[in-house]
DNA sequence: TATGAATGAGGTTTCATTCAT
DNA sequence: AATGAATGAAACCTCATTCAT
């Protein structure tokens, strides 16, 4: 076990360097510090890592977000909770998050079945559907909403990345940037 | 110069449906009508190719932003029009936006350099930067305004494409989305 | 360990009869009977397997001059010893003799550390050094005699081998090589 | 007749530094400030213009000594003459002189016709001849006497080159490497 | 005579994967 | 479960040579 989780970590650590396809499996093992026939022994495939590792981070996410959620909490802050901590995780996991870019991206991405990626969007797009439905978030498509909130999700990231503050700073931005979103989503009367 | 242009045409077919390692560079060369080491006569390097691609695709977008607008244009109109124009051309050169975006996920982006990028989103940054001065954009760091507005065009690139409507339904998409953002950027006395 | 010695013999049949540019990888690793891979998993690079077989056969040649020499014995015979059975291993092993001279006028024997080509010269260099503190040797320095002896090891060689004589005849014009070397070095009142 | 001079320059320095195979023609041509077919023009193969290189460096050593030698000349003298003068040469002309060693070491050199080689060796061949005749050289066969000759040459010029010394002691050098071989051939009672 | 774009065979090297231990 | 030598298909790239201008 101890082995599987030392192959994810430098698998993660060197796809964001180098991509997929400049990383060999070769290295994957070595920076693991376990054998090559090893990495085969878990992971029948390389590309089987490659969408394992994808799984496995979606799935750390989703259990963060979950963690600071309540189904019982009211959608408005809710919401805000759901935007402020998804780009903190992404601030502390800069590897991980950059790695669910580069993976969704990929033609690898097409190996995701609709089942699973609707239930790694399920928790925003039950919230924007109720959000709609009471009249707190504006009349528009769901998947419009869904991928404009996303999208958000990855400019403000891009943004705070590429400006470097302080995490006092970060924090700021991280709020500037929900009252803009929210400010477009909502609800106008 | 004919065969150049056929090897960039060749290259962005088969980059964007295989990814840059999904595709040989003997494949490009085959489908460019050319011999192998023609491709390495004018491109040293697979990825100067995929580099020089790039270049030729973001500066094709910009003639054609460039072409439909004009200096002395008023702001506000301005920002509609490149908004617009670009999620048009857009969804009528899929491949070449899809490449634009895989591009500048994948490591290749590291090696473009810093002036080139500020080439690229020179329009849009002095329009902004303007557009904050004179109060019709809200006082926000330009390079916040920026990432948003960039995202915001992936965003809804992604939504219409997935929910690939008619050429009416998407032309009113395209217009809901510039409602949308435009009201998350402009000023709010 | 087993399969670099076959790679190792194959490389020399080859490299001798072509050429290190004449001989592809692929032919030595079909000569040797492994696939090509296997090649690259035991040496890195092409050229490190030149140089790598350099040392082999000069580490061979230096075993084999140690073996038939004693630290104890005497200048004088200990000479002959070393200048005859050089001569002898040479003609026995022609393949390998002809490959040291190859490389060593080729670019590649640049990449030979200093240290090691001190190393490989140590025995001669000593027992000169030695000779001629002794007066056995003419008062010339060593560096001299030392290129005199190697280059007419080589010139003796080449005599022998392209006038093709008989065993008998080999050993005779390798004694009479000795006398005329010996002669040239030897100290004269 | 100008680029073909050129040509040859650049082919010298060139093969030098990297090897025959280790240099393309095409970079011959650049640094010759030819364009690339220009040299398949003068010369219809690679093979031709490294045979012609050779060919036109030995001829031009053959010049430089026919020039210093007469005919007439006593044999002890003539010898000591066309040894220091070679060596001369060989210091001053160090591209060409490495260049003679690596080409005749090569596969190359099988293509050079019997004939070509022994017009080469012909004013050696002929002096030792004579000088064995007349006893002022030993009774040794012509062919060993003349492999001593080349080899000791290459044996000077090799420790000259390694010690770098003055141009002063260049000469002492070449003296004392004079004295030795001739010690080492002439006749003794 | 000179050019340089075009060619394509062939070379070196990489790398995912297997398998005997 | 773990190893790492062995594999061989396939990739990238080189380069001598040709040819239309």
């Amino acid at each position: 076990m101890e082995k599987k989780q030392q192959i994810l970590a430098a698998a993660l650590a060197l796809f964001v360097e180098f991509g997929f396809h400049g990383t060999p499996t070769a290295k994957v093992a070595q920076d693991a510090g376990v054998a090559n026939g090893t990495l085969f022994h878990h992971y029948k495939t390389k590309d089987e890592l490659v969408v394992n590792l994808y799984n496995s981070v979606k799935e750390e996410l989703a259990a963060y977000l979950s963690e600071i959620t309540h189904e019982s909490d009211f959608i408005t802050p809710k919401f805000k909770n759901i935007f402020t901590h998804t780009l903190y995780w992404a601030l502390q996991n800069r590897a991980k998050f950059y790695y669910i870019r580069q993976f969704e991206v990929s033609p690898h991405y097409a190996k995701i079945s609709a089942d699973t990626i609707e239930k790694h969007g399920a928790i925003m797009n039950q919230l924007i559907t109720e959000g709609v439905k009471k009249k707190l978030l504006q009349t528009r498509p769901v998947d419009l909403m869904l991928s404009l909130y996303n999208s958000n999700i990855f400019g403000i990231y891009q943004y705070i990345i590429n400006s470097k503050p302080e995490p006092e700073e970060q924090q700021a931005a991280v709020l500037a940037g929900y009252e803009m979103v929210w400010d477009m989503l909502r609800y106008k009367g």
